[in-house]
DNA sequence: TAATAAAGTTAGGCTAGACTAACTAATAAG
DNA sequence: CTTATTAGTTAGTCTAGCCTAACTTTATTA
């Protein structure tokens, strides 16, 4: 059995590689400041982590996980997406306040418990961030989307999920009454900062690239991101 | 914050003062068996809990809840109770199975996560066990009970609560197709060896002081345990 | 290619929460 | 009232997970 630290260690992983435009290690300074502790801590779990087997790792070497570390970090995943989704869906939070409380709920692991709450919220594919939750087998399937700051002048899309979980970004896109499934279009870029002109309920607004750049979308009419012909 | 072995001490007093017949103190070597631990680790623990204004104590002495280990105490208990409510009422589990999870479950600290779920449990007074729920501000209303063994011949009564919440026990209740809410009439008692035959269901069951010395009744007339005059 | 910077490791130390072994205080029995 | 028993404490040790400071390896750049 995993302890917590464990756990976040290997989720840490996944979303630095696997969820990370398909890199495929990372290094101990980039895992330490993604899990907020020292790299000097990060060199000794990491060597622990390889003596069980859940990771690939030599001295100075980089990180990645093995087939094991993959698959028990994405039931970690899988816990942490359903969780958030239970307190969206049944207890009314609000989606920037679902991903705290998750942390601490991703770590209780009866499979039993997991199995029969994903029942209960009727097998979402989803999260309330529009991010994907790994089946009971720890597959997951990633669809392509693009981000908002790729998309094309007079084209409309469709907001499917956002690369920022943190509160204070999804206060944001809720100040400017935006949420998963609204249609937006692109009016214009501004190639000099990349701010971008974007109307929506029949309003135009000015976005910042660091806004853009964390907004998933997919074509309005295809709901494709690659490949559309519309 | 309490860390969770701090807030496993203060149910841990709980059960052995508040929870068992209005014992105010306990000793060191009684906790340490309760928890599963030696009594020199909860000597210190102790002496921790007391620096914090959690209990009262001295060397040699019992142990006590303040006013503030109390409250903290009875908050980690309502979180364990509406969890495991949760889980029978919501996820379908059996009375056997909530009480493992639930002691992972009651960790988690955010009281606006636990004032939902009792919200979306329909603010419940009692858990599977049949044991009071604390309300938000730490208070409970425990139900004068009596035992199925301090039954009176020929006498119906309800069963409202077990006192055993072990698995191997809840299991031997189901085995025995008894739940709460159901109605047993003492059939006689065996002054020997405290054995009971009991009537329900149309059948009459011998069981032994182990059982019936761990469910708690009230009369299925008045509802009452005292001061009942049917 | 040599110097410098960045990345990673090692050694030693800290805290929480557990343990064992040896001790001391309180209580019960004779 | 003295002794034996039980209850409780102390000292020292261990592990997990963290830290800092000093060091080594690898990567970058002149
Ligand atoms: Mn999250
Ligand atoms: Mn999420
Ligand atoms: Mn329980
Ligand atoms: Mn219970």
């Amino acid at each position: 059995m995993l302890s917590f630290t464990e756990e976040n260690y290997l989720k840490s992983i996944i979303q630095l590689t696997i969820f990370d435009d398909d890199i495929t290690e990372v290094g101990v300074n980039k895992l330490a400041e993604n899990l907020g502790v020292k790299p000097a801590t990060v060199s000794d779990m990491v060597r622990k982590l390889k003596d069980k087997g859940l990771v690939n790792y030599q001295r100075y070497g980089k990180v990645s996980l093995t087939k094991e570390g993959q698959l028990k970090g994405m039931l970690v995943v899988r816990r942490h997406r359903l969780w958030e989704t239970f307190l969206q869906e049944k207890l009314g939070f609000n989606w920037d306040e679902v991903h705290e409380l998750a942390e601490e709920l991703e770590h209780i692991h009866s499979k039993k418990l997991i199995d029969r709450l994903d029942n209960f919220l009727d097998n979402p594919s989803f999260d309330p961030h529009g991010d994907a939750i790994p089946n009971a087998q720890g597959e997951i399937i990633i669809p392509y989307r693009k981000t908002l700051s790729e998309g094309e002048d007079g084209k409309s899309y469709k907001i499917v999920a956002v690369k920022d979980n943190s509160p204070e970004f999804l206060k944001y896109v809720n100040r400017l009454n935006l949420a998963i499934g609204d249609k937006v279009s692109v009016v214009s870029k501004e190639s000099f900062d990349q701010s971008m002109t974007i109307h929506f309920k029949d309003e135009n607004k000015v976005v910042t690239p660091k806004f853009s750049e964390n907004v998933f979308v997919v074509c309005s009419h295809c709901n494709k991101a690659k490949e559309c012909k519309c």
